[in-house]
DNA sequence: TCTGACTAAGACAACGTTGTCTTAATCCAT
DNA sequence: ATGGATTAAGACAACGTTGTCTTAGTCAGA
């Protein structure tokens, strides 16, 4: 059997010739297709498996019209952490179901090229389908160009007109209200909310996620228990600040991202508070920086792996679906409490 | 003209037919090959970009052995965050040159699968050419099943073997010398190091320009300024409790990396000091978690990106060249000291 | 035994490029 | 004018699959 080798490309044609069939026998075997004998193929299987042979992507999306290649669609692929996270759950669904996984980046608007260039880009990627990422998937360029293009979509987390692609995404909102509620059964009753940029829809849901469960609670929070924050840091820092000077101080923060909760933890330091003894913060998102704080956080865990992986999946049960754009759908994931170090009964 | 839009797909046909040429003209044009004549190329380019005519990836790659795709292999792609910011560079670099830009992972040891699923992946992916990043670039099994592929690479940030393939770096220890003397020129003189794991590459060379720039000025740092670290936020605090307990305390704190700087910035909160007022810390990295922190870290911006760009750039500009891993070359991009807020003259 | 329906498998032409040859035209030095 | 280079462009066969027909062969029912 010298012929395993021959240049290391082993195709098609030398599985036919070794099992004794035809290439289109061979083809229906490894894209099990029906109209092949039990026997047959096994006999194929087992010859294709022993000679490692691996279908050409290239001649195969020539000849089938499919790439075998999801897109996954980011606004800065350098900015969020999230975007390593969305590579390895789509990843994940991709080598599962033998696709592969492209990037593609949709130049932030102060760059030049902007829509265009992504435009281009995404029709001689050739994918077979995308995951629209936050914020793209909430950008009408681009969900025009990716309508235009004539590709399938699933988006991850969008904010607005959810009737317009499947989609994935979690329960802020309920996240947010059990994050509250941890604090609650902890014992606090002051409990203050850092809240994100005003037109940030995940944090509007977890701002009200924070007032519901106060309110179920019987509490309705002062509004100088809500402070103002832009998911930065130094928002987090400010904020704080502000809150611990009020006469009945909070004696813990929720605080609508990691980030902000970073800031609190600093701002806590310099007030001469120890956390959690003197004061809790819990953020959400659970990103590296939670990890890295000391403290480390408590935090929620957004399952953004998870959410990119059935993205993908949907995207690939709905390929060969004529009506996959009409027929909408949408999977809810599950969060996670993360319990770390940065909260604790208050001490009084 | 009702064929530009026959379906949305322009094929070289199309061109050549509306220009009176021969595919093979047109296909020499797209490709800037020679043999055309002045006028007629002109004729042709017009029609392409009048029609929007992209070559189809898949054909172009079936006939001519090459795919027009890069990969980029990680070992956790969720893990750090540079991943993003390698993404990022090889990008620019690709479409610059017309590729595109593929993921793949080695899972990490302990998942199943390891280097063997990846082995399968690269067989598939097909790439023309691939760029390791660290850790992979220096596990012997990964470069073992690249070559066995056959692919030419390029290493970012290797920390052995440099004469196995071209590489890209940047000059760690002449970095850290920099950042030392940046805090000595402050008017520092007790000046403590926080180092990494003893078998980082990185962690070396930075703790060498630090001791080479305090020789530099005439001082022998004593033992106990150089403390044991694990590039985490705990070991960062830890360590600098350690460094201010001492007697003759620090009144500048240089971690090897930002998490590291992240914990000696909550140690000194702990410890009723104000950054930068009572002490300065630094770190180097410059990822997120240094904006994130508060006070915002001074640090050494590590040009991720532009070192993924430059390795894409060899590995393009090296195809065609037969000799490609023989013709071992190095190219070593600048760092940038970042100055923020955790950095000042002691107050003393 | 014949017919029609079904099954397993093959023949053959795409798919849209690029690589290798070949040809026709032009040019310059003899 | 003549021959050898040089240049511009075309003809034609890959490239390695899949899609669409077609063809034997088998089986059940009349």
């Amino acid at each position: 059997m010298q012929q395993d080798e021959r240049g290391g490309k082993v195709t098609i044609v030398d599985i036919a010739r070794e099992a004794g069939v035809s290439i289109k026998t061979v083809s229906r075997v490894i894209n099990r297709e029906e109209g092949v004998g039990e026997e047959t193929r096994a006999r194929v299987q087992a010859l294709v498996d022993r000679l490692c042979y691996r279908p050409n992507v290239s001649a195969r999306s020539l000849s089938s019209r499919r790439s075998y290649l999801i897109g996954a669609i980011f606004m800065r692929v350098g900015a969020y952490h999230y975007v390593g996270e969305v590579q390895v759950g789509a990843m994940r669904a991709c080598r599962r179901a033998g696709y592969h996984l492209g990037v593609e980046q949709v130049r932030p608007p102060e760059a030049v090229g902007g829509v265009q260039g992504f435009a281009e880009g995404l029709r001689d990627a050739r994918f077979d389908g995308v995951v629209l990422t936050p914020p793209t998937c909430d950008d009408p360029e681009v969900l025009a160009a990716v309508e235009a293009a004539g590709l399938p979509y699933v988006r991850i987390a969008p904010h607005r007109e959810f009737e317009r692609s499947p989609y994935v995404f979690m329960d802020d909102r309920r996240a947010a209200r059990e994050q509250t509620l941890r604090l609650w059964n902890m014992g606090h009753r002051r409990i203050a909310f850092i809240d994100g940029p005003a037109d940030h829809g995940s944090a509007e849901r977890r701002r009200q996620g924070y007032l519901e469960a106060m309110r179920d609670r019987g509490v309705e929070p002062r509004p100088e228990w809500i402070a103002k924050g832009e998911f930065l840091s130094l928002s987090g820092f400010n904020a704080t600040e502000a809150l611990l000077r009020l006469k009945e101080r909070p004696t813990a923060i929720f605080a609508a991202n990691d980030e902000m909760a970073v800031g609190a933890l600093a701002a806590a330091a310099k007030n001469g508070l120890s956390v959690p003894r003197d004061l809790s913060v819990v953020g959400f998102d659970d990103t590296p920086a939670a990890e890295a704080a000391w403290p480390r956080l408590t935090t929620v865990h957004q399952p953004t792996a998870e959410m990119a992986e059935a993205a993908v999946e949907m995207l690939i049960d709905g390929f060969g679906d004529e009506r996959f754009r009409a027929r909408v759908t949408a999977r809810k994931l599950g969060y996670r409490l993360v319990q770390r170090d940065s909260a604790a009964p208050p001490s009084a």
